[in-house]
DNA sequence: TTCATATATAAGCATTGACTTATATAAACG
DNA sequence: CGTTTATATAAGTCAATGCTTATATATGAA
């Protein structure tokens, strides 16, 4: 991992987007696994605007990138943002949410496109 | 540095104190020195009430212990928290208090006790 | 005990933030 | 085309937040 050193304020400023719980889990459950909004939505059992604002907040950041695929509008973790190696130092402390992922594809809830 | 896993409550709590600005400095500052109120006030430029206040956050989520000194309140960093880890890799990404510090100790403002 | 200094706390206010409901947009499909 | 599905955005509401000013508390010194 290198080593990017973001300024005070920069780094205020992610830490206080990642200072909620849903942005937080949403961070969490993308790290590794792209997702749509409504998977998302089942997940974290949240409205739907709601999980839009709070993606908007992460994107108007650039922490999230997003890609459609059809209907779906899939959410990943921006690698190439200055702050990438800092939140995932921060998810390294936290537990995997990737259990929530495969709950979801059990329930046959999972979106794959292709 | 031992890997301590907080759940996601835990990490965001800790994650939105550290998301102001000020709070933030305030970590880095006293990371491996400690500081009384007068100090962080001189240094941030504050009034000594709001000071008092974001130290009260820190201090009540455990972030930050408090020694008195005669006249003074020293603050530091708790590292008995189960957060200390963390907070210490996120400051790892951002630059170094420590000039601020000794500019402090040039003015002749720097509060030595004994 | 009285005063000065350092800090804490309380109350008030303006702003931000996270939700809600309602509506707009955009793609897929009949 | 019109309809359905997925998502975004807008507007409104209410709670949380960070400051201010004013005041209380605590320590040390005269």
């Amino acid at each position: 991992m290198n080593q990017t050193l973001l300024s005070v304020e920069e780094t205020s400023k992610v830490l206080k987007l990642l200072g909620d719980q849903t942005r937080l889990t949403i961070v969490g459950l993308i790290k590794d696994t792209e997702c749509c909004v409504c998977e998302l939505v089942e997940i974290l059992d949240m409205s739907q605007p709601s999980i839009s604002q709070h993606l908007r907040k992460l994107r108007d950041a650039g922490i999230v990138k997003e890609k459609r695929k059809g209907h779906w509008m899939f959410y990943a973790l921006n690698e190439d943002h200055a702050a990438f190696d800092l939140i995932s130092r921060i998810l390294e402390h936290m537990p995997d949410q990737k259990e929530k992922i495969i709950a979801l594809e059990q329930s046959g809830k999972r979106i794959v496109c292709e």
